[in-house]
DNA sequence: ATGAAAGCGCTAACAC
DNA sequence: GTGTTAGCGCTTTCAT
């Protein structure tokens, strides 16, 4: 492998000049042909680490992902892959399948690895979280779930879940079932679906269930085959998109029919919804956009400017023929 | 941000010393004890850039995929990534969007980075590429198409056509459907395509159509939806699973019935033919196996054992609900 | 068991 | 426009 002392040798000129010719500097076109023709008779290729080691920065950004089988995870990483690389930063993507444990080793290898930044695709928060990123001197963006002790991008979750309970209730739907998550996930679990319930239990006349699922699709879908007969409800409020392609699945499976016996409607936008007979209705997140947002804001931070720790994406509500009056 | 030299002067030893600790050396116990004590007191963290720099060799793999909206992709990816994990490697992942040109690019990208090996799922294989990867002393190993020039994983896609092809057949279908994809796929465009016909057209009292289809679910679907009325087959064989879907929902769109009306089947395996009902009829592809496969093989290559050049891997027919006797 | 010293491949002052 | 030089943070002989 060749380095650059071997191209200065064999150019006859100083290794000084020929990183000048790498970076841009002044170099005359005579030694510049030279060593153009030197580069390319011996395949030089440049020396990340060294270099790194020298300007003390890397074009790296590494992201942390809590699955790999997750759509919201894909649409996410998409957009966040398309925006760095309009800035020429590398995507160094983890996964860590839900694991605290690697979620902080993994923080760790990151800065061993001095990536410019981090990007958190947070599911829980811990003690250890704050105290491990608060000792960084790399900047983390955690996305998804609340965070005060770094830069933070949300999703109004509140207003989500109401959207979705106001939309039910305006096609007067009475019987509903509302299959959430686990608590652990504060913004799905808890806030989502505070939102939803502020407003079903504002409403007396409503015959009301929640049940708690799980994020796995598999899973759910067996579940819910036994537990649909026993609650008959008109309309699945599910907390998810997973879940709720889970119980029209499972609805069908039943001998019932969407939209015309059962109501569905899911949380997320991800473009599989739109893949089904009927398309289901869904609260849209702003996926896409959070690439573009979530690079822009790490620049700032990254250039010393001021940005504010905290913003929050609004979703919209996406009405599909999945949901009908009845 | 600390150093080694930081940490040698605080514990005050040498800095020989700490390496010596990293690294598993001996070093005695209050040694031990003390340059613990001040790295845990300073959050010291090894820079990856200086250890990769002086052992000349890292513990990344880099895989360039042709889309990031794949599910061909991810389901790779995920075994990749868990079987990766598993050996304490990093997996670097760039996407090219199909851009030739990027993934020149990123090839030696990956090269400055100085990974370990590089993966390669690909999809049309240059000369271009060949004259890199020859020049390169990097392993890479190419899935999805047949190449010579390096280490390779292949479907027998040829065998995959025929089963699928045979399995029409056999449920007496007469009027089917090709929805194939650009040649330059070589793998999907055209061996696949070649198992199908060689099976249909040996049988001559059959009304085939075939036509050529976007990679992109929305516009095959638009397509379809004025395309299908003039044709009226009663079995849509699709070249993978993603325009099976397409054609799904194009066929329910114009009022007609899966499998009563039109039988339609794929390839590919992907996770999401089972969230559609009814079920998609496909032929399943061993990506998850791919994964430990390709880094068994890697770790060999790595160790300069002699290996295979390539690999056959066998897709097995699976079939669901979406097709039928007639 | 420990330290001194050389050097991995590169960049950036500085002098010419 | 070009060369000399010092070092980035680490590992690894080679002495001791």
């Amino acid at each position: 492998m060749a380095t650059i002392n071997d191209i200065a040798r064999l150019a006859g000129v100083a290794k000084s000049t020929v990183s000048r010719y790498l970076n841009g500097g002044s170099v005359s076109q005579a030694t510049k042909e030279i060593i153009e023709k030197v580069m390319k008779d011996t395949g030089y290729i440049p020396n990340t680490f060294a270099q790194s080691l020298k300007v003390k920065k890397s074009n790296l950004i590494g992201i942390i992902i809590p699955r790999l089988n997750s759509y919201a995870t894909y649409e996410i990483l998409e957009s966040i892959d398309r925006s760095l690389k309009k800035h020429h930063y590398q995507l160094l993507i983890t996964n860590t399948d839900q694991n605290i444990e690697r979620e902080i080793e993994q923080i760790l290898a990151f800065s061993k690895q001095k990536v410019a930044a981090i990007i958190l695709l947070a599911t829980t928060l811990t003690n250890r979280h704050q105290q491990l990123i608060e000792a960084l001197d790399i900047p983390v963006l955690v996305i998804g779930q609340r965070c005060d002790f770094t830069y933070n991008f949300i999703y109004n979750e509140i207003s989500a879940g109401k959207m979705m309970a106001e939309h039910a209730l305006s096609l007067n739907h009475r019987q509903i079932l509302y299959l959430g998550v686990n608590e652990h996930d504060v913004a799905v679990g808890k806030l989502r679906k505070q939102g939803v319930l502020d407003v079903l239990k504002a409403n007396s006349q409503l015959m009301l269930k929640v049940k708690e699922v799980d994020f796995n699709y598999e899973i759910t879908y067996q579940m819910l085959l036994e537990y649909l007969p026993t609650v008959s409800p008109s309309y699945i409020l599910c907390a998810t998109d997973n879940i709720a392609l889970a119980a029209y699945k499972a609805t069908l499976a039943l001998g019932k029919r969407v939209p015309d016996d059962v109501s569905i409607s899911g949380f997320g936008g991800y473009s599989i919804t739109n893949l089904v007979t009927p398309a289901i209705t869904t609260v849209r997140y702003p996926y896409k956009e959070v690439g573009d947002l979530a690079v822009l804001q790490l620049q700032h931070i990254l250039n010393g400017e001021e940005v504010e720790r905290q913003s929050i994406l609004i979703p919209v509500l996406e009405v599909k023929q999945s949901t009908r009056k009845i």
